[in-house]
RNA sequence: CGGGAUGUGGCUCAGCUUGGUAGAGCGCAGCGUUCGGGACGCUGAGGCCGCCGGUUCAAAUCCGGCCAUCCCGACCA
């Protein structure tokens, strides 16, 4: 592609509206323009790495044995009202009406209607099947956020597998987590494979593709030692309370005039906060939950929810506050509480002689224990880990956290959507039996941003070859005839084998530098001075910015060399 | 939705405190000189100062409302 033919408008400012280092350079670049919060357009050159991104995840989901398909944007509410999702889905669903008044969903996700597409497999025989697609998904996000790493419209690859046994579904789900696993790599990123919270989208198993970069939104935490990952939404973590299993006292009532917060309460007690047992209370659904956890920890309400087997829990608001009066803000505790399920943190079963809200105002209870004072409805692990503590899976490793961008994520969805949506085969036996589902997909817009995002430097970016927007840059810096002829010659000799632009612009050499690496093509070929005095050109590595002079003779075979390492 | 900020040529911003007929740099067009890391000179085009209303002889500037955008929190590929 000649540069004077194509279309890169590159800035030289930052866009002031761009936070993250991805979001800039995209926007600097050339490869994205912004329509309205978390619309993009992806100009020529960005088309050309969701593209190429776009091809490696086809073919990888080819090799799996997967079915490409296409489902529609535009989604009837119907089969969301079948799954019940309509509701629960709630304001992040796009919705919208036709002219006459039948209500549409533009796309968040595709369960329903692939489930609906499923309802044409009969027979046990025909399974297993995986679907899948790359298409754009809507998600009216409470706030887009780094460009097109957090969008409103954003194109995903989303894959559907049904089954008749667990057995098969796990096969197939771990043959996707190989591809995916390909397709990072061939994407030239590093990256975690952590364990996850389900979200909306539900399942008991699900996994998380992460790429490494400090920008991310989510926080990986890991074991050197034993290779654990999860989630920090999911991480658990060995830790100790302090003040355990000592003898037991008798609980007493303490006055504590204003004291409801850890920190007062901790310095007018003068005890550690760990003795101290926070009660927050939640609303599940239509109930509402008293959870208790160590003073000295944070609740971790993703962990809370899945105790709870619900999708979501939300803590109580100063308007709950004044529809439950017996709820004393500030003083709760599990004593004396009424029609509230308790939920304890498992490490609450070896601590002694804690401390809790009294459920009276200025009140609190010291020396109190489980079982002899309250018991729990519901024990779980109720904590986030914490960096530097023990690893849960082995004994000796210490937990660190990283950064990271969830560009995949893989469930096992079980009988959820088909169960919902009647979706059934007939068994060996003659029986209909709803699927067994699972649900994979990939951010394929946040992959080209995360991409960017861990390969970058104060020049722009610098790409992985495989899904650079072209794999040389052709520099001509001479501007008369024997320097474009060379140039010329080059580009046509490798116009049928490599990705080429040609800078073929009647510009000062310091801005085709400047755009060249602000691109960040993996090579650059220039044709400068040294071709008119001995007929070389240079080879410049993006990545190093080391330089090669090469005569024009032997550029072939250095750049088929480059390829192959 | 709560908290914070911003809105002025294509881009990045100044001007607003103290009201008086709109500026810079970059980019763009033309001419000339340059030509290995965003060169220089001259000339030129380009602005309902986010929108609506109010105060005033006079509003980019003061006041009110609305809209948009961005940042911090809950959501997620």
């Amino acid at each position: 592609m000649r540069y004077s033919k194509t279309f890169i408008p590159t800035l030289r400012d930052d866009p002031a509206d761009a936070e993250i280092t991805s979001h800039k350079l995209m926007v600097r670049a050339g490869l994205l323009r912004k329509a309205a919060s978390g619309v993009y357009t992806w100009m020529p050159i960005g088309l050309r790495v969701l593209r190429k991104v776009e091809n490696i995840v086809r073919e990888e989901m080819d090799n799996a044995g997967c079915l490409e398909l296409l489902m529609p944007a535009l989604q009837p509410a119907e089969l969301w009202k079948q799954s019940d999702r309509w509701f629960a889905y709630g304001e992040e669903m796009m919705r919208l009406v036709d002219r006459h008044q039948r209500e549409f969903c533009l796309g968040p996700t595709h369960e329903e209607l692939i489930t609906s597409i499923a309802k044409e497999i009969h027979s046990y025989k025909d399974l297993p099947k995986c679907f899948y697609q790359i298409q754009a998904k809507y998600r009216d996000e409470i706030r887009p956020r780094f460009g097109v790493m957090r969008s409103r419209e954003f194109i995903m690859k989303d894959a559907y597998s049904f089954h008749d046994t667990q057995e098969s579904l796990d096969e197939t789900y771990q043959l996707m987590q190989k591809a995916y696993a390909k397709i990072v790599e061939r994407c030239g990123l590093s990256y975690r494979v952590v364990k996850a919270a389900g979200g909306l989208i539900g399942g008991a198993v699900s996994e998380e593709f992460m790429v490494l970069a400090d920008a991310g939104e989510d926080v990986v935490v890991h074991c050197e030692s034993c290779g654990y990952a999860a989630n920090l939404e999911t991480a658990s973590s060995k830790w100790r309370v302090s003040g355990e299993n000592e003898e037991r006292k008798e609980r007493k009532k303490v006055h504590t005039p204003n004291k409801s917060s850890i920190n007062d309460l901790a310095q007018f007690l003068d005890i550690p906060k760990t003795v101290l047992v926070k009660t927050l209370i939640y609303k599940a659904g239509d109930s509402t939950v008293a959870a208790l956890v160590p003073g000295s920890k944070e609740i971790n309400p993703h962990k809370l929810a899945s105790a709870l087997g619900v999708g979501e829990v939300s803590l109580f608001t100063k308007e709950d506050f004044e529809k439950r009066p017996d709820i004393i803000q500030g003083f709760v505790g599990p004593i004396g509480l009424m029609n509230a399920k308790i939920v304890a943190d498992n490490s609450l079963r070896s601590l002694s002689n804690f401390v809790v809200g009294a459920n009276e105002i200025d009140h609190h209870f010291i020396d109190v224990n489980t079982e002899s004072d309250f018991s729990a409805d519901v024990w779980a692990d109720l904590v986030f880990a914490e960096e530097g503590e023990a690893c849960i899976d082995c004994d000796h490793g210490q937990l660190e956290g990283v950064r990271g961008i969830e560009v995949g994520h893989i469930f096992q969805l079980g009988k959820k959507y088909s169960s919902k949506m009647n979706a059934k085969y007939v068994d060996e036996a003659g029986r209909a039996q709803p699927f067994i589902m699972g649900c994979y997909g990939i951010g394929v817009s946040r992959m080209v941003a995360a991409a960017i995002e861990q390969r970058n430097d104060e020049r722009g970016i610098i790409w992985p070859k495989a899904i650079a927007p072209f794999d040389i840059h052709l520099i001509n810096l001479t501007k008369d005839e024997a320097g474009r002829k060379i140039a010329d010659e080059i580009y046509n000799e490798f116009l049928d084998n490599n990705d080429v632009l040609y800078d073929d612009r009647l510009l000062s050499p310091g801005i085709k530098f400047t755009d060249a690496d602000l691109l960040g093509l993996p090579v650059q070929v220039i044709i400068g001075r040294k071709f008119a005095e001995k007929k070389m050109v240079e080879i410049k590595i993006r990545e190093t910015q080391k330089r090669y002079d090469v005569e024009v003779d032997k550029l072939s075979d250095w750049l088929k060399a480059l390829d192959e390492n």
